[in-house]
DNA sequence: GTTGTATCAGACTGTCTGGTCTGCTGCACT
DNA sequence: AGTGCAGCAGACCAGACAGTCTGATACAAC
């Protein structure tokens, strides 16, 4: 490790990450990441064993900074004075107020980069996202649960899912559109429909009309 | 044009569509793609004269057959005989039905396969998304402002983009948990949100804590 | 039959890629 | 001063890649 703030290593990685956001892992390589990061194919391969071994890094250290946002989110609504639906409203209100700080620092997300290649997926590189993901789930279905205390009504684990849901596609739309503000508008979409939801959760089974579709 | 019922050209459409899909677009050689279309290089740059010329053709075709989708499950929701209400419930609902047949058809959608490679985006090759995005969002936003009488209170542009966002993120986070029950999930995680909202659109403006976060 | 053309087949080529290898440098420790 | 080793530089290599080229085949028009 070198003795300046910011190492070799993560000059590769932070390279990397922009690289593999912006373009995707296939079509990162690895001179194109040496370059930008101002360095060599022989620090390179003294720091990962292959390229796929950098993916596995970069993905680790991303869902890692994921998770730790994701704490320091909860902590902030559970310390709020509020009744439990309000934590659920702060929490998502939390993610709208940063969309816009977050969309001007990323394009997109790293996991849709990674999960779009399958032999990332299949030989385990990628297997840092899914416990990302159930953390996630885990921690916005108890503040869910606190808040909808009718059982059975609502799939909390389905509902709080449907954040991460949000941010994935809004990263997508944004991407297809070239309009960043996408992210920070359909948190605001899903802050809307999680606060009627709120207001009235005895109403959650739809109605089923009779419609029936056939492609 | 060949005479049997799948020309040449189709076949390598089909096998790129299924392998872009799946393993994104710069992994994909079209080695790969004209063997599993059991076509040769030859047949290949006859049809297309680029690999991102093979991109264009299938995000066109990709896109056409996604508004035919559309165009059909908006004229079938408006031949019922339900309110503005029902209708938009009813549109959600044909999706959430169709979720699974989709998810065991393809793994994923193209347009997160092409959209990930920011020079397809730049080179103009991925045009033809956006315009299929737009006719979802005014299709719906229609539907949806029939429903919403009250004007002002709720974006219905935004609200309607939502669905789209719901499609792709529940594909990513399909292929992130290797479960595609998520897709339909989710649909209907989005049906029940909608189902309240509609049922009390007064209360969409959502209150605002006092919540302050920097990440 | 001849010509023309659309549709292919597949060998070939130049470039790019991931990965290796040899060696250099500077610091730690004795 | 000598030794060892982590950290790094960049020449190099074998394979994969997109794209080209020379033809072969089939069929239509005349």
């Amino acid at each position: 490790m070198s003795r300046d703030g910011s190492s070799t290593r993560e000059r590769i990685l932070d390279a990397a990450e922009r690289l593999v956001i912006d373009n995707g892992f296939a079509a990162t390589s690895v001179d194109r990441v040496i370059a930008d990061a101002s360095s060599s194919k022989g620090a390179f391969f003294h720091h990962f064993q292959s390229k796929n071994d950098l993916a596995k890094a970069l993905v680790e250290r991303y869902a890692a900074a994921d998770r730790a946002h994701l704490d320091e989110a909860v902590a902030h609504v559970r310390a709020l004075d509020v009744d439990p639906a309000g934590r659920v409203l702060a929490f998502v209100e939390l993610f709208e107020r940063g969309a816009d700080e977050l969309m001007s620092a990323q394009s997109s997300c790293l996991y849709v980069s990674v999960l779009t290649e399958r032999d990332l997926v299949n030989s385990g590189t990628t297997a840092d996202i899914e416990p990302a993901i159930t953390a996630w789930r885990d921690q916005l279905s108890r503040l869910l649960s606190e808040a909808l205390p009718e059982e059975g009504t609502v799939d909390t684990d389905a509902l709080a899912d449907h954040l991460f849901v949000t941010f994935e596609g809004a990263f997508i739309l944004s991407r297809a559109t070239g309009d960043k503000a996408h992210m920070r508008r359909q948190l605001h979409v899903l802050r809307q429909l999680l606060t009627s939801l709120l207001a009235r959760p005895h109403a959650a089974s739809a109605r089923a009309p009779k419609a029936r579709f056939n492609p």
